[in-house]
DNA sequence: CATCGGACCTGTTAGC
DNA sequence: TGCTAACAGGTCCGAT
């Protein structure tokens, strides 16, 4: 589900209640996550008040208070994978099926739900000073300033991948998954098929642009409901309306006077015109 | 190295 | 109506 408008949207989301409260208690209903949730996480996250919410690419880095005698803090790490998504309960409320993980917290005093149906996501511990081995080999944020068009232009030297996969690989640029990577190749004229390698620096330059405004409308948009992901308040992020091409087969082209078609790259659903994108 | 396919899961929908 | 197959927002890992 989520890319990286939607865990942006759940870290704003989640900020503004989760910043200093307290964490009373985990509870586990389902460790079989993408990988189990380790011990070391059960035994340390207990006890511990939230310090801060911060994001890289699709993970949330839920930072934790040092202990007595410990100099920096823990972090709690999440992935959403496809389906998932953390919710703030009132404790009273039921659990849903499918709610595998919950934090019962203090001030306030709410339940944080984790939903995943298809249990692709994760949860992780990374103590005081380290990086988590799964984010020491990520590219550079979309929205920061290392990720630019010279860097594009380089890594796809000699590449013969398609372009769509080159954008959509985590150690080119984080955060760009399937719908985004539509949008963002739409915006910019370019043909997701087209060879990685055989794209010129100015033709980047535009997709570089075509990635920054995409994710950045949606942020603002609150991310992506298709089918099911809710903000964390319960409240579906309107970015569907202003799809160009994702999901929209047999749909005239916004630009042109093409339709919209669907083809598969890399085991994914893609879609584009071949009219104005080459 | 780069590239490809399979794997991990459940729920919803399209098609017969 | 009921069964089956295809498909869904991700990404790691092993084989080539």
């Amino acid at each position: 589900m989520p890319e990286l408008p939607e865990v942006e949207t759940t870290r704003r989301g989640l900020l503004p209640h989760l910043r200093g409260a307290r964490v009373l208690a985990l509870r586990v209903h389902q460790a079989r996550l993408r990988w189990p949730l380790a011990a070391e996480l059960c035994e340390g996250l207990p006890g511990r008040r939230i310090v801060d919410i911060q994001r890289r690419a699709k993970y949330l880095l839920i930072e934790l208070d040092a202990a007595a005698g410990e100099t920096g803090g823990p972090t709690l790490i999440v992935h959403l994978g496809m389906s998932g998504s953390l919710r703030l309960d009132d404790p009273a409320t039921p659990r849903r099926r499918h709610d595998h993980v919950e934090l019962d917290l203090q001030g306030p005093s709410l339940s944080l739900r984790y939903h995943d149906p298809r249990r692709f996501g994760s949860w992780h511990w990374q103590p005081a000073g380290q990086t988590h081995p799964l984010l020491a080999q990520l590219g550079p944020e979309p929205l920061g300033p290392d990720f630019d068009a010279e860097r594009l232009w380089r890594l796809s030297r000699g590449r013969r991948a398609a372009v769509k996969l080159f954008l959509m690989d985590q150690a080119t640029v984080v955060g760009v998954g399937n719908i985004y990577a539509a949008e963002a190749l739409f915006q910019a004229g370019i043909d997701p098929r087209r060879g990685a390698g055989r794209i010129s620096l100015a033709r980047y330059g535009r997709l570089v642009e075509a990635v920054r405004e995409v994710l950045g409308r949606a942020i603002e948009q609150g991310g992506t409901t298709l089918r099911d992901y809710l903000r964390p308040e319960g409240t579906p992020g309107y970015f569907a309306q202003s799809l160009a091409v994702y999901d929209k087969a047999g749909q005239p082209c916004p630009r042109c006077d093409g339709t919209v078609k669907r083809i598969v790259l890399g085991q994914r659903a893609t879609f584009f015109c071949a009219g104005c994108q080459r």
